[in-house]
DNA sequence: TATTGTTATACTCTATAACTATA
DNA sequence: TATAGTTATAGAGTATAACAATA
């Protein structure tokens, strides 16, 4: 891994002065996940705000909109936008709600379980990669962590 | 916290498909850590990418804008907008590099070095807010963890 | 009046491609 | 020929404001 000394050597910037700062590690591990699942979903047409609703709708049939942002903590305008595209590749449908006609019941279609299915299979894959390395309690650490950063439990 | 009954209920949104995700959790996570280091940043003009970026000119005077785009995991065009602001608010010089006249020698000025402390004590109260609750040997699972995740260590 | 879904809009983050001036 | 900084641009994520239909 030789470098020309004329190149830009990124080896002796001290970023001491953020590593002790959680969102800033949060932000970076993040990204790397991030890169990793869009490259996942990428070939089944799914990013991670579409596999999330996608999937918040075939374990929740007869979801409403506004479920689905408070779900995914996003507002309800955006969710429209996720909703739109499921549709259009025919794995989602916008039923009628017959309590309350403003509202639509989400609903997935046999394809679009079939396209979960195989989704998750593939999200379950690449959760291993990224938490590779690290011991069952190290990871139910994490996920404590991150729950109570969140502000659950 | 009574709530009406025709109002949105989400209590009974199943998300489980969800949690076993390190992204969905570490994204769910990051946002509230984003939304309170934004309004913790914001009344002294910055957010977390100028804030970091400020951090590593001044911990690394003479830093160039490829070497800071390397440091902040972001591509270099990125980085001219954000020394454009700092530059703007007369926190941060492009001082000029003897040694390759392509580059800029990146360095804070006196006033952006007393708005950088004030923002590095803001940053240290709101990181504490975000381990509240959390034990010393937590915060250290979790930072090797994100380190492990990042490819790090 | 308040809520649901929607549209329009704006800002931030991030990446790629192409330009210029240097090396 | 390659690199540093820059410009222009595009896509994704997120938020707010305002609207029509319905509660």
């Amino acid at each position: 891994m030789a470098r020309a000394a004329h190149q830009t050597d990124v080896s002796d910037v001290s970023d001491a002065c953020l590593r002790d700062f959680v969102g800033y590690n949060m932000k970076r591990a993040f990204n790397v996940v991030q890169a990793d699942l869009t490259a996942t979903l990428e070939p089944m047409g799914l990013r991670m705000l579409t596999y999330s609703a996608l999937a918040l709708i075939v374990e929740n049939p007869g979801l409403r909109p506004s479920q689905l942002a408070s779900a995914l903590s996003v507002e309800r305008a955006n969710v429209v936008v996720y909703v739109d595209q499921l549709e259009e590749a025919g794995w989602v449908t916008r039923g009628t709600c017959p309590q309350d006609r403003r509202a639509y019941a989400l609903q997935c279609t046999i394809v679009g379980r079939r396209v979960y299915d195989k989704a998750r299979a593939a999200v379950r894959a690449h959760d291993r990669r990224m938490l590779d390395g690290l011991r069952a309690v190290e990871i139910a650490a994490v996920n404590k962590a991150l729950a109570r950063i969140e502000g659950r439990e």
